[in-house]
RNA sequence: GGGCUCGUGGUCUAGUUGGAAUGACAUCGCCUUUACGAGGCGAAGGUCAUGCGUUCGAAUCGCAUCGAGCCCA
């Protein structure tokens, strides 16, 4: 058997992914499997055409926990989605184009969305199984084939029949760049720079209008002629309705309230309005009245609909001044807002200006400031006590994520606006009638092929209001986000075309087609913290809705990747790192290895090459190790199915397998808990420490079978225990060394999977060349229970098994200290010293054992080994000296003394 | 302004229920021994942000302060 000396991770990572390539079947989930089911609510990613480095860190946790639930005997579903519709890609077709999407037709131009996702798939897919991921490539799915497209529509239908979805005229957010209504979860906020204009509202009494109150007061008012009002956004005084001060603010007593006898002259445009009282007015900004307006911002929202006040909308869907600003129709928000200023100023109504740093709501894909504009669209009820009671009941991993989901219901204010005004989506499947008015949607009982596109097809029954049969098709499309927070109800294979809520086809499901699966929650949901308020929070509202259920039982939540520089990855800052360049230069491998040491799940992780380098000497060392062990191991497992029977077996021997059980307990248990890094470390420390440090150091000449010690005095009598052990010591290192490597592969298998597929084919020898993927996790064996101390005089399994383990413990340590001993005298390793005597020091080690088994300590360290029943001279050796002058060492309570 | 997270050797990082501080990289020393010299072995390096408190005992629990980051207003 050849095994080069340097572990080449291209050569064998292409290899195996050949290899796997022939039969993607390994990783299929078997719906007829009579295996219990884990289900991953894969995130299906946007195609940007770019699989970055967040991505990839978020799907390295996937694949750790497919892996390691098939190995435990899951029947896994992890499958690939992509999630196609939205505004980039629209921008993206346009830009590429170099067409307006009003230019052509909405069919071409979806057409061209379409083209442009479909080749951006292809290249983030490639990533992926570059990376190893061990994906159901058969239950792929994408959000903008018709299939997909009918579970959104027939899930708009269901929440539409129920209530959940109605249609109405409300204040939205709205980008007048993009031209479409967003959700509050799509708005994002900037600082920007701005100007607090204080401008001059006149006082005038109220007896023209309200003639009850006439006379009111009317000495006091006189005192007073006029009010400053500071504000940023001047544009919006043809909107103003009113205006507000604090309640206590003694400077507007006379001004404000119920029996206010006066109203303000809104300057420019010479509207009257009152003044209200208000607690949230905070009277220490600007002057302490503020200026109510269609809109200017969430709280003008509150006050509008608290006081009933008049919608006067001054800003169009174009973001262009409509009539209500008298004099300024057409222009833009911008250019009205300068001209506004320099009218004021010019009438002397501008007091003065001040510098102001404001935070922005802007458009999350142009960063444009949002108007907030009142027009008829779509919503969802947020339900806001369903999804926070689904949240309790979910597992979140780390807990504390739940807590930003909780803040982000609880400021909700307005229900989910899920239409737009843009193409490239599922269109909202209703009409309305020509004739009445009346809202008509689609239904496929009555023979209505979903996915329906409404501009292009009628409705195939009369409106049920009126009978008229001519209809118009709904413009608008839906919100991306009511595609992909289907995504768990899609992979469990729900059925949502059945009426009943309990029917279910299965696309994962073990049953037949309309069988009538319930929906039950899936296993896993893994994503970003940053996508918690959108797709976490859309995903467990659309499944409460539609389901009254949790929509997964477990949430994954990955933290962000950071550059080398410490801060977030991103173009702007040139801090980035592709997968693709460390998979190039180091392998996939690598950068799995990083993606599970680089911190606990859920918090940052900084990237940094010598992280990967890193990753690259162990997986070299775990190289080197298995080549050493393939000299000796390589006809141990001949035939097909041949078990070696476990032979009697030496202290060290029993000594590393008591070790590896260990291994195998904390490795399962992190992996339970999602704490990969934890479990990789515990990996890489058994590897390193106890594998080559010390278990081949002190079995190496026992492999070797050679019969004679290293060291020139051979004879090496110390007793029985002392005498070569020959044929059966060799079989017993042989033993312990391939249980140990084939144990290793098995956990290594989810982090490094071409390493381990490595590995595992030479240990796993001809033994029918199985994948390591599809064989079993490890079992630990059962720590021992309590009795077996009680016993003494019988002692167990597990009982010599840890007795074996504190000898080997000795053993070990007494070497490592022969180790240093010869390091800080720059002795050579090799190089056989005087004698080592090992004293029992009152731990009963070596009484009680009748002896240590000194072969493989005078092996590691080239020297004769002695040991020696009786006391010690304490007196005399405080020095650190023993009577011959030898050195004497402390390992963990047995005295070691080296004579040189 | 509110919420969350964090502050551990030069740098990054582990530290579940309080019991002598984990590892990586960098530094220094030694070693070409038949698994490994783009390596191995070993050493040095920490007031666990600061202060107060609870406790026999605190990196860990509580309060306050300072600082950083994220989410939201």
């Amino acid at each position: 058997m050849k095994m080069e000396k340097k572990y080449k991770p291209e050569a064998v990572e292409r290899k195996w992914l050949e290899s796997w390539g022939k039969d993607e079947s390994m990783y299929y989930f078997k719906p007829t499997s009579e295996k219990p089911s884990y289900i991953i609510d894969t995130p299906p990613p946007y195609p940007t055409g770019d699989f970055h480095i967040g991505n990839a860190l978020n799907w390295c946790y996937i694949d750790f926990v497919a892996r390691y639930k098939r190995m435990r005997g899951y029947n896994v579903l992890f499958p690939q989605g992509w999630d196609c519709h939205g505004l980039p890609t629209e921008v993206k077709v346009e830009e590429q184009q170099g067409v307006s999407r009003h230019q052509i037709s909405k069919h071409e131009f979806r057409e061209l969305c379409r083209e442009l996702t479909r080749g951006n798939i292809e290249q983030m897919k490639r990533m992926l199984q570059r990376l190893g991921m061990s994906i159901d490539w058969s239950r792929e799915f994408v959000t903008m084939d018709d299939r997909y497209k009918r579970f959104t529509q027939l899930s708009f239908l269901k929440m539409h029949r129920e209530g959940l979805i109605y249609r109405a005229e409300h204040p939205v957010n709205w980008c007048p760049r993009c031209e479409t209504a967003i959700a509050f979860a799509e708005v994002e906020y900037e600082d920007r720079d701005a100007y607090l204009n204080y401008l001059v509202f006149k006082i005038v009494g109220r007896e023209e209008r309200a003639g009850e109150e006439k006379g009111v007061e009317r000495a006091e008012v006189e005192q007073q002629e006029e009010v400053e009002i500071a504000t940023t956004r001047p544009e919006l005084l043809a909107s103003c309705v009113a205006v507000a001060v604090h309640p206590e603010d003694e400077r507007y007593k006379n001004i404000a309230g119920e029996g206010g006898a006066v109203e303000l002259e809104v300057p420019l445009f010479g509207q009257r309005v009152r003044v209200y009282k208000d607690e949230s007015v905070d009277p220490a900004f600007g002057t302490g009245v503020v200026m109510i307006c269609t809109f200017g911002d969430r709280q003008d929202v509150r006050w509008w609909k608290l006081h009933n006040l008049p919608l006067k909308a001054s800003i169009d869907e174009r973001g262009r001044m409509t009539a209500v600003a008298r004099g300024y129709e057409g222009l833009s928000v911008t250019e009205c807002k300068r001209k506004v200023v320099a009218d004021l100023e010019a009438a002397g109504l501008l007091k003065r200006r001040e510098r102001l740093r404001q935070s922005v709501g802007v458009c999350w894909r142009c960063k444009t400031p949002i108007e907030i504009i009142s027009t008829r669209q779509w919503f969802v009820r947020v339900q806001k006590e369903a999804v926070k009671k689904a949240a309790q009941e979910i597992r979140w991993h780390p807990e504390h994520f739940r807590v930003r989901l909780e803040n982000w219901v609880e400021t909700m204010e307005w229900d989910w606006c899920i239409s737009r005004q843009r193409i490239f989506s599922v269109p909202i499947p209703v009409w309305y009638c020509k004739n009445c008015g009346a809202v008509k949607v689609a239904a496929e009982e009555e023979g209505e092929e979903l996915p329906v596109d409404p501009l292009e097809t009628s409705p195939k029954t009369a409106c049920v209001n009126c009978g008229g049969t001519e209809f118009e098709g709904e413009k608008d499309v839906l919100d991306t986000w009511m595609d992909s927070s289907l995504t768990a109800l899609w992979t469990a294979g729900w059925d949502l075309n059945a009426s009943s809520e309990s029917a279910g086809t299965g696309a994962a499901g073990t049953r037949e087609a309309g069988a009538g699966v319930e929906f039950e929650p899936v296993a896993l949901r893994p994503q970003g913290h940053d996508i918690i308020r959108t797709w976490a929070f859309y995903t467990i509202l659309r499944s409460a809705a539609l389901t009254h259920k949790i929509p997964w039982h477990t949430i994954l939540i990955n933290g962000m990747v950071l550059g080398e520089d410490g801060y977030k990855m991103s173009k702007s800052r040139n801090n980035t790192v592709s997968p693709d360049a460390v998979i190039q230069k180091h392998g996939a491998d690598a950068f799995r290895q990083w993606a599970a040491i680089g911190g606990a799940v859920g918090s940052d992780v900084q990237f940094r090459w010598k992280d990967i380098v890193a990753a690259t000497k162990f997986t070299q060392k775990l190289w080197s190790i298995l080549r050493f062990a393939m000299i000796h191991l390589a006809d141990y497992e001949g035939e097909e199915g041949a078990v070696n029977p476990r032979p009697r077996l030496r202290v060290v021997d029993r000594w590393l397998l008591a070790k590896l059980n260990r291994l195998v307990r904390s490795v399962t248990a992190a992996m339970e808990n999602f704490k990969f890094d934890n479990a990789f470390k515990s990996i890489r420390t058994f590897a390193w420490e106890v594998l080559a440090d010390d278990y081949i150091e002190l079995a190496k000449s026992r492999l070797y079978g050679r019969q004679e010690g290293l060291y020139g005095r051979q004879e090496g009598r110390n007793g029985a225990e002392g005498a070569r052990s020959g044929a059966s010591g060799q079989e017993s290192a042989k033993y312990a060394l391939h249980e140990t490597l084939k144990t290793l592969s098995l956990l290594l298998a989810p982090f490094v999977p071409f390493y381990a597929e490595e590995m595992y084919s030479y240990i796993a020898g001809a033994g029918g060349g199985k994948s390591v993927h599809e064989e079993k996790w490890p079992e630990a064996e059962v720590e021992q229970q309590q009795e077996a101390w009680s016993d003494p005089s019988d002692p167990s399994e597990a009982e010599a098994e840890r007795k074996a383990e504190r000898e080997g413990d000795l053993i070990a340590g007494i070497v490592r200290a022969v180790r240093s001993y010869k390091s800080e005298r720059g002795i050579p390793l090799n190089a056989p010293l005087r004698k080592i005597e090992i004293y029992d020091a009152g731990t009963g080690t070596v009484e009680r054992g009748a002896g240590l088994e000194t072969e493989d300590i005078e092996n590691a360290t080239a020297t004769k080994v002695e040991l020696c029943r009786r006391e010690s001279k304490t007196g005399e050796e405080s020095e650190g000296k023993s009577e011959e002058g030898g050195e004497i060492l402390d390992v963990d309570g047995t005295r070691v003394v080296i004579l040189f």
